[in-house]
RNA sequence: GCGGCUAUAGUUCAGCGGCAGAACGCCUGACUGUGGCUCAGGAUGUCGUGGGUUCGAUCCCCACUAGCCGCCCCA
């Protein structure tokens, strides 16, 4: 038996390392709920439209990274055969399923007023399988009858949903009927997905429930597994975490305005010093409209054309197929010839400036950190205007913490109401990894106390003592009565910042010993006491 | 998806074509109600998986799997 391991790209959080996770998690919740966000979830898997519709059908993420797979085919073949069946019931005296097991289609023997017999086999497509299935049915049976019914008509026909080249029917050379029926049989079948970012998830529920006819803004933010397939490394897994947050609405909420792009970036900067994260930067900039884009990737692309054959060989590939990712280059020989490439800024309309600028006065006036980058541009489709990242060194290659942006039209290319909006999402894991590299030695949190019952008779009462000290709300870890006193010592200390002992002394006379590991201080305190005394320093 | 490096005890890692190693950790005892220090003893294991070469492979070769680094892309 092979051993089962997580499979590529997954893996398990393991204590102690679960507890800065949750931490992370808390101190989201804590700061986001400051800013008036409410949490949504929304499901893990979705109609693969939706991320080919709002990422863009051209990203990679949707192009190759999706866990997409076919849903409800079996429900599509039972249509289909009863479909059939309504339509041809009447030609027919009996009707017996023959379908082997392990096949991937369904096969009818249906028997005629005249004694004839026809093999009916339902498939989704005209699959080799099939074909071949209802063709040795038909051989085999017509073999047999020579014999016993010389006259009887033996003949096969093929029924499948998808349609047909020449028609609704054809016939094969071994004189078989393929059918085509048409109908509803895709309805309960969908294309699913597992979800790779959670804007498109959370703009669809915003849709469908129509936020937007409360007229207030909505300040939407999750916390949950997202899913692609790309070659796992460092702070790259192909089921990752990642902490989003959304602020949309119709533009008379106010959802349009700067101030709720520089009040989004101005709580992650919070959000990032609370969580004791330093050494961030982040970087900004506008990539305009959704007309202002095209422009300037033609612009950029015309001047790559004399420009691209000095530079290194990746930017000379991405000339061609993603001129935005020239200017991410990071070899250094590049930098000047970047430099000369025409800017977003000079493409942007009147608007998207001045809606920028305003972005940056706001941040000013609350004295957020940043620096514009013309350069930063974002991979997925849906980002207008305002853009941003926040970046940490020491993650290697993937030194993006976090990014976001607007989407002022994505509601719309999902079929639903005008609602701009601006949010970001951030990586857990790389979070997690950058918190783990600052304290290099993250000390687990110590229990409050070790109970040591000194025999086995005392581990009821042992039992009794730990509820009574959990109901006070310490963190107690309980030991056992057959351990040696020497060995609850050593655990209590690798556990517990100090240690209760219960012998039968301390039993007896309600006084129990308390001893502290730091400081090696050892006392009598009352059972009533005991829960004050052993209260920790908060932290 | 492409290129490079790696895979040995719970952990970090040495090692060698011929009995599987160290440190830390773990267990037992010296010490029957007092830990950290010390001393004595002990257990670690599919040497990632599968094939090949060989009298013999943990070691050499091939494939696979996984991890790390870079690319791509992104969070």
């Amino acid at each position: 038996m092979t051993l089962l391991k997580a499979v590529r790209g997954t893996r398990d959080l393991l204590p102690p390392e679960t507890e800065l996770w949750n931490r992370v998690e808390a101190t989201a919740r804590r700061v986001f709920a400051r800013y008036n966000f409410g949490e949504i979830r929304t499901p893990i898997f979705e109609d693969t439209q939706l991320f080919a519709r709002g990422v863009g059908e051209e990203t990679d993420i949707v192009s190759k990274e999706m866990y997409t797979w076919e849903d409800g085919e079996r429900f599509e073949k039972s249509l289909l055969i009863s479909k059939w069946l309504l339509a041809n019931r009447s030609n027919f005296v009996e009707v017996i399923d023959k379908s082997p097991s392990g096949t991937s289609f369904i096969d009818l023997e249906c028997k005629d007023h005249d004694g004839n017999l026809e093999y009916v086999i339902f498939a989704a497509r005209s699959s080799h399988d099939a074909l071949s299935g209802l063709a040795s049915a038909v051989v085999k049976e017509r073999a047999l009858s020579s014999e016993r019914r010389a006259n009887a008509k033996v003949t096969g026909r093929l029924v499948i949903s998808s349609p047909l080249p020449g028609g609704s029917e054809t016939t094969t050379k071994e004189g078989l009927v393929i059918e085509a029926v048409h109908g509803s049989f895709f309805k309960s079948s969908q294309s699913l997905t597992l979800r790779p970012e959670n804007t498109a998830g959370v703009v669809r529920a915003y849709i469908e429930h129509k936020l937007g006819e409360t007229g207030l803004l909505q300040k939407l933010y999750y916390i949950g597994p997202q899913f692609r397939r790309e070659r796992p490394q460092k702070g790259r897994y192909r089921q990752f975490w990642q902490i989003g947050a959304e602020v949309i609405g119709p533009p008379s909420a106010g959802s349009e305005s700067p101030l709720r792009d520089a009040e989004v970036l101005e709580m992650l900067a919070s959000f990032l010093d609370e969580l004791g994260i330093t050494g961030w930067s982040l970087a900004l900039n506008s990539v305009g409209s959704a007309t202002d884009r095209p422009r300037y990737i033609a612009a950029l692309r015309e001047a790559l054309k004399d420009k691209a054959p000095q530079m290194c060989a990746d930017c000379q590939r991405r000339a061609e197929t993603n001129p935005l990712r020239v200017l991410d280059c990071k070899v250094p020989e590049d930098q000047p010839i970047i430099e000369t490439l025409p800017r977003i800024a000079d493409y942007l309309d009147d608007e998207s400036k001045a809606h920028f600028a305003a972005v940056l006065v706001a941040l000013d006036a609350c004295g957020v950190k940043y620096e514009v980058n013309p350069r930063l541009v974002r991979g997925l489709d849906y980002y207008t205007r305002t853009t941003f990242e926040f970046t940490h060194g020491g993650l290697g290659a993937q030194n993006a913490l976090l990014g976001g942006g607007r989407y002022d039209g994505l509601s719309e290319m999902l079929g639903g109401p005008k609602a701009p909006g601006i949010g970001f999402a951030m990586g857990l894991d790389r979070l997690v990894l950058t918190l783990q590299a600052a304290q290099s030695e993250s000390a687990a949190a110590l229990a409050d106390a070790y109970i040591a019952p000194l025999s086995d008779v005392l581990n009821a009462p042992a039992l009794e003592l730990a509820r009574e000290l959990r109901c006070a709300g310490l963190k107690i870890e309980l030991g056992d009565g057959s351990f040696r006193l020497k060995k609850s010592f050593e655990i209590g200390n690798k556990v517990a910042r100090a240690i209760v002992l219960l012998g039968e002394d301390e039993q007896r006379s309600g006084i129990l010993t308390v001893k502290d590991f730091a400081s090696g201080e050892q006392r009598k305190v009352p059972r009533g006491e005991l829960a004050g005394a052993l209260k920790g320093p908060e932290i």
